[in-house]
DNA sequence: CATCATTTGTTCGTATGTATC
DNA sequence: CGATACATACGAACAAATGAT
């Protein structure tokens, strides 16, 4: 997550740019599989965004596959394979 | 019992990981059938854990059929072959 | 008999997460 | 952004029953 600000007149939306930057923490293995992501309250403080924007971007990462929702528990890096978790 | 370290940030929560080291000690023979599983304290020592964690754990490992419960005196390891694993 | 340690039962409060509206 | 709900975890305190001394 090297950057902190949120460009708002960029052509890439708020959620997406902090779905990138999650991304990118995946990519540089910072973010390790089965190991949670930054929850909603850390991303509306980092970023200053609305709750809404931080769930798209937990949404948006969640439906390309890169991360897995446990509810009441938190969101983390998917490990490639389908999680085993009940 | 093979691992006694409590992964907080693991999508399964803390008193399933007790769980299933107790279930793993009840499958490995360790724990056996109407001998009594550890005590809450016993527990709380060896993980580190508040007793509403351990209490869950005894919860969870009863409601699967894994153990029954003896007011004031202890849980124990069900005899008979339904492990309550669906 | 009384005392003590052990164990589960119960209830209060605080905090963090996600889920929903 | 707010408010609410739910699940989870930690902490503390007290009650009640049991078994050993």
């Amino acid at each position: 997550m090297s950057d902190d600000a949120i460009d708002y007149e960029a052509p890439l939306p708020p959620y997406r740019q902090i779905a990138d930057a999650i991304i990118g923490g995946i990519n540089r293995g910072e973010l390790r599989p089965n190991r949670p992501i930054p929850s909603e309250a850390t991303m509306i403080q980092r970023w200053g965004v609305a709750r809404d924007t931080a769930r798209r971007a937990v949404r948006y990462l969640r439906a390309q596959g890169y991360t897995y929702t446990v509810p009441q528990r938190g969101t983390y890096v998917a490990d490639g394979s389908d999680n085993g978790v009940s």
